[in-house]
DNA sequence: CAGTATACGACCGTTTCTGTCGGCTTTACA
DNA sequence: TGTAAAGCCGACAGAAACGGTCGTATACTG
């Protein structure tokens, strides 16, 4: 619970693989499968559906291989995440627009819907290049925190 | 992904409901289960979980029950949460104390261990009470990633 | 003693997740 | 022009987690 897929970990980590090596023009989803010692054949249908999102350029045939389709500063967790998860919602009840389908009485829900855009606000403010940069991307998530905070 | 399980939701949802009838002694399982619709068997043992990790108390026998343990206000949902799904990692490699079991090169892990603080600081600024208020949790929310941001 | 409630463990059906397989298309290069 | 390297796509199987039920034991009240 309130975890990452595997398949979200593994497309996170792809992507800041690419940014690191940004002098390739195009990584096969083999090379970074290799790198990591993630099943190749998986994490080559992650990085078709990043590319079916969007963030992603892919190039098929020889020397063929995927290339982020923006900076990595342009590029936020939270897309990958939901590219690869789909939606989330901390709530069970997912319908975002129509209540909790079980009593109207459920009254949880909607604290917790607040709690759920700040978790997302985080995340949207975590750029690909900041997993890159090993520095430190708690600097980061303060000034997101900030941000977060005044939006709610 | 990134969801509460449906036991975590009862939980909460039950915890509030005790946390809005202080002059009741003890409500049993079944009471709060009927008001809401959950499951009464399912419900129980979710009860029993929170005995067991000291939120609630419980008292057998006729007109038995349980009652919250502390105030409403000493109960956070972070505690809840954690008390019923366990510990909570937003990466998938759970193991804390040990890196990534993968490659010692799943540098990703770092940068979302702090995100994960983040929400767990989030969490736990959200007290049980703040859910039985229907009013602005939000600006508790606000409060927290303030707090949050300090303390990453 | 009888009735009501918690406590606890075993179990099962469903769903979700993870990973694999096979076949197809696209492209580069010899 | 043919072959190998890559992406693209759907189906599927094994495993794990989740949600829920049942039965029984235990504790307390009156």
């Amino acid at each position: 619970m309130l975890k990452l897929t595997k398949k979200a970990d593994y497309g996170l980590m792809a992507l800041k693989y690419l940014a690191e090596h940004p002098e390739i023009i195009a990584l096969s989803a083999k090379d970074v499968a290799d790198a990591y010692g993630i099943p190749a054949q998986l994490l080559a249908k992650i990085l078709q559906q990043l590319t079916k999102s969007g963030l992603l350029k892919s190039h098929a045939g020889m020397n063929g291989g995927y290339a982020l389709a923006r900076d990595a500063r342009q590029i936020s967790a939270f897309e990958v995440i939901h590219a690869i998860d789909g939606p989330f919602f901390i709530t069970s009840c997912t319908k975002g627009t129509k209540g909790c389908e079980l009593t109207p009485s459920c009254t949880i829900k909607e604290p917790l819907a607040r709690v759920n855009e700040t978790i997302a606000g985080v995340l949207k403010s975590i750029s690909i290049q900041d997993l890159a940069e090993h520095e430190q991307p708690a600097k980061k998530a303060l000034e997101a925190s900030g941000l977060v905070a005044l939006t709610l």
